[in-house]
DNA sequence: AACAGCATTTGACTCATATCAAGAAAGCTC
DNA sequence: GAGCTTTCTTGATATGAGTCAAATGCTGTT
């Protein structure tokens, strides 16, 4: 089980979250306010529509933020990965369901003291604003996915975006032979890419036996060739996403 | 020809754009650095990869976002409207390819002293805040369209998205009958929905033969009853984004 | 070891949308 | 207003992804 740092100085998230431009001071603002949730694998967050009185960041692991229309059909429209931040200031209810994909650690402010450290402290506005472009731009390639790429370039997309963050943790670069975990299960992808899970789990199948990518068990990949793996996602050269 | 304001208190989207919330001396400093810029119906503004110098507000006309893939596969991820913010703080060149649908007038300002008088002026950070947060609800509604709508429910949800938007000009209800012009060509609805020209053209005669709109010439739509297009577009009762 | 419960893969078939092609309508230019 | 060009509509056909159904493989349980 998760630990909750008791000290913000120790937070894996630190020099990543909303808070990443505060010091002295202003971070202890904010450290007076906060507190930790936990929430386990699969376990909902909130649901879109809900009342929503707090705000927050996944310190670690991952979820998702989904919407459905009303005969269940469900597109995710955010991966929540640790340093990103929850919920919307000035607005009352939730607009997109949140589940936790892995076990998660959030650490939560109420939404009423945030908004008032917000507006006496710049510095966390100015990243927050800062975090939303970066938030936009990211939904703004994948609505180019949705629309106009096929099957295998969303697999291939989708692959090359994990590879990538994956390199960005482990302070790599993303080339050559890369090999990383899915954190996510077939529907989960389906959901993202505007797929069925059938035609998932095809296309995995196709760029394996096309020799783009190797499995071991479901979840581990191998990427023999990164350079490949992104001609088979489709984006030009000045590639998509730095994630 | 559009003619420029003069004064920021004679501009029509004065109450609406980044500088909805400064007032006197905060108006004035960015009142000194505007400029007006204006480009012709079909003008492409800039260039996504190109270095970009300057950010702006679309005072009146349409303008669009789009990306492409390497073949020409063209998605549009954003329609720009009077108010609308051009351009990022903070970043050297543009992500996208911005084109006059219509012939539009810009106010524009130079990156850099923006950014100056921005970081001195909170309430531009917190309206751009505020703009930015609306651009990314609008970006997941439409990630959710292009993800898992069927090419129906893709005309409806864009027709009521322009209705609604249509309303709230003439400060009316979005409800009963409604009839307003398409801003847009089908080439553009189609690189909008993820779709293509023709299937545009055939859903729109199939709503029409279906009683659900009457179109007279090519642009004016005639919606009868706006329920039933809202049925038509698939969202769920408490309806998608405030336009 | 046998079994239950999932997640995943694979197959056969269907269907929505794309593609290719032609023609009609609307807008412009001279 | 004749002759362009551009935009839009409609038809015939192809195809990529969805649907329905069954089989396989894993995980954990008793």
């Amino acid at each position: 089980m998760d630990m909750a740092p008791l000290h913000c100085n120790d937070c894996p998230i630190r020099h990543r979250a909303v808070c990443a431009r505060c010091e002295g001071d202003e971070l202890g603002r904010l450290e007076e306010i906060k507190y930790y949730r936990s929430f386990e694998a699969g376990q909902t967050v909130i649901w879109a529509g809900d009342r929503m009185d707090f705000v927050g960041s996944v310190v670690t692991g991952i979820a998702t933020l989904t919407q459905t229309l009303e005969d269940g059909r469900t597109q995710m429209v955010g991966l929540l990965l640790p340093s990103d931040f929850v919920g919307r200031p000035g607005r009352m209810t939730a607009a997109y369901n949140v589940t936790a994909t892995t076990d998660i650690l959030m650490c939560c402010f109420r939404k009423k003291p945030f908004e008032e450290v917000m507006y006496r402290t710049p510095h966390i506005a100015q990243r927050l604003l800062q975090m939303t472009l970066d938030e936009l731009d990211a939904a703004r390639e994948w609505m180019l996915l949705l629309g106009r790429k096929t099957a295998r370039e969303k697999i291939a997309s989708l692959l090359s975006i994990v590879a990538r963050r994956d390199a960005s943790i482990k302070m790599m670069e993303a080339q050559g032979q890369m090999a990383f975990d899915l954190p996510l299960t077939r529907e989960a992808m389906a959901d993202y890419l505007g797929l069925t899970l059938e035609t998932v789990s095809r296309q995995i199948s196709a760029l394996k036996r096309d020799g783009v990518i190797r499995l071991e068990g479901k979840r581990h990949v191998t990427v023999p060739d990164m350079d490949r793996l992104l001609l088979e996602a489709g984006d030009d050269s000045d590639g998509g996403l730095p994630v």
